[in-house]
DNA sequence: TGTTTTTGTGGGTAGTTGTGGGTTAAAATG
DNA sequence: CATTTTAACCCACAACTACCCACAAAAACA
């Protein structure tokens, strides 16, 4: 699985188009078919997962996820609000109204590599906001990560 | 099996014909036969099957579903309101006055993807506030879902 | 430093998609 | 059997989208 590191900023243009990083680009698998899968993400960001990816994920829900009412809606939400698109051949993929709605995207977006395999798109702004205030927190949350690790044992420290 | 996602706004037309998205109708293996057997959901919602996922799924429930009085009662209610419908030539299926009624659709309807291969078909008003109330438990099962997948162990994480 | 290649951004156009209506064939009704 | 109603099929057109090309800025290279 690759790695996505770094984040870069791009504009959105009037048909809702999004560059995806080159290097990002250069990092897909053939098995990606050079689409992304959007989805909802947590504090209002746009998740972009591989293809490849999301099918692994896909295939893991299916697999391991219990059938309960909650998951079931939650699985008819991810469909219902989760979009495919193929790289064009400038490599961007197309945001829908609703998708940059969620995000507040307007005009600027950050791309933000994961190292889970996946990307995010913030707007630009709301970024650097929460960037700065997660900066404040670092030290607290460096420790609080490290003695998690510690405790989670030997093989957890990479 | 396909996967379809995201959702898409159509409007039924006084014949009660409804646009099935492009995306989906490509997304159809040539088992389906252009065909599609439209069934009551959940919550009030229209679910269509694309004729091949239909024919498993009733074989899965001719299998292994145990007869018993209410199994039979379920059966035999889903037969009688289940109906087959093919694409016409511009990609449109046409739904019943019975089975418009029970999803209260009266001009627009919205066509939601499912993962799990057939669609969804929601009285456009009635959609919006449903994943407007679900949007606001997000961030919650939004976590508790990976929770879940993280303690399933090993393959579930990405 | 000058030159070439890659990367990001914008816009035009042809083909596809969504929507409506008309016409003919089949079924239901009296 | 005649008449009315219903449903299937076909065609037409407006709106949109995917695809294509163009260009400027940045990066890589010599």
């Amino acid at each position: 699985m690759a790695s996505f590191y770094g984040s870069f900023d791009y504009s959105v243009d009037a048909k809702g188009r999004v560059n995806i990083p080159a290097k990002f680009r250069k990092a897909l698998s053939p098995e990606a078919e050079d689409t992304f899968i959007v989805t909802y993400g947590s504090e209002n960001c746009l998740e972009a997962y591989p293809k490849d990816v999301w099918n692994k994920r896909i295939a893991d829900l299916a697999d391991h996820l219990p059938r309960t009412p909650e998951n079931d809606k939650w699985l008819r939400f991810i469909s219902g609000t989760s979009a495919d698109s193929v790289l064009d051949v400038q490599g961007r993929i197309i945001l829908s109204a609703t998708q940059m709605k969620y995000a507040n995207i307007t005009k600027n977006v950050t791309i933000v590599g994961n190292i889970k395999g996946y990307i995010e798109l913030w707007d630009s702004e709301r970024y650097k906001e929460y960037i700065g205030a997660t900066m404040k927190d670092f030290d607290t949350s460096f420790y609080a990560v490290e003695d998690q690790l510690a405790k989670m044992g030997q093989s957890a420290q990479v």
